[in-house]
RNA sequence: GCCCCCAUGGUCUAGCGGUCAGGACGCCUGCCUUUCACGCAGGAGAUCACCGGUUCGAAUCCGGUUGGGGGUACCA
C-alpha cells in the first residue's frame, strides 16, 4: 500500500488538510505502507517556501512522519511534458486555441449537459479527450460508487500553451509515477476524479483505490475555513491544544471508531483505523469536546512531562511547583499561565472580586484573624497552613469558604486559583503576609465606609 | 442552471429488519468540596428530516420531496 498526502502550500494547515494527513499516515502505519509527501506547487502564485514550511511544521508538530519526499509537483515538469508529448503522440490529447469563453459559448448553445470537444489545431493549450459515451465510474471506498456520464464532461485542458500543466493532469501522472495505490483526499475532489481517472485511462494504467473524505464544518455548519474559523492547526497549537489531543479528536471525527470517548495513541488509531468504516456525514469540529480530551490528556500527564510542555508552551522556567498545584484546573496548556500567574507577578486586578469578598460581609476581620493565624503557622507548611486557617474557620464558626475566600482574593486578587493552602504554601509567609497587608490597606481605602454586603458591582 | 454528496438529541456518533434507539461532548441537578476544575451519581433533550412504498414488522431496504453541503477554471 502506497498512499500520500498532497497539500497545495497556501499558508498554515487547515485542519481538514491535517485530518487528510491523519488518516493517510494511519493507513499507512496501520498496513505497513507507505506514506508519502508531495507538495502541489503548481499555483506559483501561493506556493512559497515559506507556506511550504509552514506545512511541514505543522505535521511534524502533529507527529505525522512520511517515508518518502516532501516531492515538488514543479519539479517535475520534465516528465510532464514527457507524458504529454506522448498523449499528443497517441491522439488522447490535441491542441486547441478554443478559450473559456468559447467553451461558454458551446454550452449556451448546446446546453449544460454536453460536453465541449474541441477541433485540434496547430497550437494552444491542450486539451484531453474524453469519450462520447460511457461513464466514468468513481467507485470510492467511503462514498460509494458514483458515475458520471462521459458525455456532459468538457475536454479539459491539461496544460497551457506554455506547456505548463495544470493540476488535474499532473496529480494523475504525479500518482501514477509514485505507484500510490490509494488516494485519500477531501471530497471537495470528488468531481476532480473523473478527469483524472481519465488520464489514468489514456496512459493505459490502472489508477489508484479512491477514498473520500466528507467536509468538516465550522460551528455554523460552513465548511471549516482559516478566514471564517480559526482553522489551522498552527491556531490550535497556539490555543494550547496538545498534538496528541488534535491527533485523536480529529482521528474521532468520522472515523468511525466505537463511539464511547476514549484516549487513543497514534498507534492504537493506526491499528483500529478502517477507511471503509469512515463516517460520509460532514462533521462540526467541535472545539468544546476537543478541550475536553485535551484535558485529559493533560491529567493523564506525568507532572515533570507537564511542566516541560509548559514551560516550553509559556517560554518561561522555574514552573514544576506551579505545575503541581495547577495541573487538574486546566485543560489546555494556555489555560496555566492565568491561573497561577499571581505566584509571580502579584495579585491580579479584580475589583469586582475585591468589592464582593473583602469589603463585603465581614471579609476585613476574617483577613485579620487569618493574617494573625498564618503568622503563627510554625513550621510553614501546608499542614500547619490548614490547621491554621481551619482553626480561624471554626474560631468564627464560619462556613470554611467564608475565610478562605478573603484569604484567596488577597493574595491572588480574583476568586480562582489552586488551593488555597498549596498556594499559600508557595507563596512563603512573608509574601503571603505582605499581600494581606496590602488588601487591608486597600480595604481600609476602598471600602471603609461601606455598609458590609456592599452588593457586587 | 447543471453534476455530485449527505441526513439518528445542540455537536460527534453506535445501530446494519424486531433495541425501553446505546455512548461521548455540551447543558441541568445532587454529592464531594476551599474558589475553579476534576471525580462520582442522577436528569432534561430524538415523532431516527418529511412523504410514499416493500415487509407480519422499518432508524435500518426502495422511490420521491425538503433541507444542508461540495463541485462546476487555461486554481489547487
Amino acid at each position: 500500500m502506497r498512499v500520500r498526502f498532497a497539500p497545495s502550500p497556501t499558508g498554515a494547515l487547515h485542519i481538514g488538510g491535517a485530518r487528510t494527513a491523519l488518516y493517510n499516515w494511519l493507513l499507512a502505519r496501520g498496513h505497513g505502507g507507505t506514506f508519502v509527501l508531495r507538495i502541489e506547487d503548481t499555483d506559483r502564485e501561493r506556493s512559497t517556501p515559506e507556506n511550504v514550511e509552514q506545512i511541514l511544521d505543522a505535521l511534524s508538530w502533529l507527529n505525522l512522519d512520511w517515508d518518502e519526499g516532501p516531492s515538488f509537483q514543479t519539479e517535475r515538469a520534465e516528465r510532464h511534458l514527457e507524458v504529454l508529448e506522448q498523449l499528443l503522440a497517441d491522439g488522447h490529447a490535441y491542441h486547441s486555441n478554443a478559450t473559456a469563453e468559447d467553451v461558454r459559448a458551446f454550452k449556451e448553445r448546446y446546453g449544460q449537459e454536453r460536453g465541449f470537444r474541441g477541433e485540434p489545431e496547430g497550437s494552444g493549450a491542450i486539451r484531453l479527450r474524453v469519450p462520447d459515451t460511457g461513464e466514468t465510474v468513481v467507485d470510492d471506498i467511503i462514498v460509494g460508487r458514483t458515475s458520471f456520464p462521459n458525455a456532459h464532461m468538457d475536454d479539459r485542458v491539461i496544460a497551457r500553451a506554455d506547456g505548463s500543466v495544470l493540476y488535474n493532469f499532473a496529480v494523475a501522472v504525479d500518482d501514477y509515477d509514485a505507484g500510490i495505490t490509494h488516494v485519500v483526499r477531501g471530497i471537495d475532489h470528488l468531481s476532480n476524479t473523473p478527469p483524472q481517472l481519465h488520464v489514468f485511462d489514456a496512459l493505459d494504467a490502472a489508477p489508484p483505490r479512491y477514498a473520500h473524505l466528507p467536509l468538516l464544518l465550522g460551528p455554523d455548519g460552513k465548511k471549516l475555513s482559516k478566514r471564517r474559523h480559526a482553522a489551522s492547526v498552527q491556531a490550535l497549537r497556539a490555543s494550547g491544544y496538545l498534538p496528541e489531543a488534535v491527533d485523536n479528536y480529529i482521528a474521532l471525527l468520522g472515523a468511525g471508531f466505537a463511539a464511547d470517548e476514549e484516549q487513543f495513541s497514534l498507534d492504537e488509531l493506526a491499528e483500529r483505523f478502517r477507511l471503509n468504516r469512515v463516517s460520509k456525514n460532514p462533521a462540526v469540529f467541535d472545539e468544546r469536546k476537543l478541550r475536553h480530551l485535551n484535558g485529559r490528556y493533560l491529567r493523564a500527564m506525568s507532572t515533570d512531562a507537564l511542566t516541560e510542555r509548559l514551560e516550553e508552551f509559556t517560554g518561561r522556567t522555574g514552573l514544576r511547583p506551579a505545575v503541581e498545584i495547577a495541573a487538574e484546573k486546566i485543560q489546555t496548556l494556555a489555560d496555566f499561565w492565568p491561573l497561577v500567574r499571581f505566584l509571580f507577578e502579584g495579585p491580579a486586578d479584580d475589583p469586582a472580586a475585591f468589592e464582593r469578598v473583602i469589603c463585603g460581609d465581614g471579609g476585613v476581620q476574617t483577613l485579620r484573624a487569618a493574617r494573625e493565624a498564618l503568622s503563627a503557622a510554625e513550621p510553614f507548611t501546608a499542614e500547619t497552613i490548614e490547621a491554621a486557617l481551619r482553626a480561624v474557620v471554626e474560631a468564627r464558626d464560619a462556613k470554611p469558604g467564608k475565610v478562605f475566600q478573603p484569604v484567596r482574593v488577597a493574595i491572588a486578587g480574583t476568586t480562582i486559583s489552586p488551593g488555597i493552602f498549596e498556594s499559600v504554601t508557595l507563596l512563603g509567609r512573608e509574601e503571603t503576609l505582605a499581600r494581606i497587608d496590602e488588601a487591608l490597606t486597600r480595604a481600609g481605602a476602598a471600602c471603609g465606609h461601606r455598609e458590609p454586603e456592599a452588593g457586587r458591582t
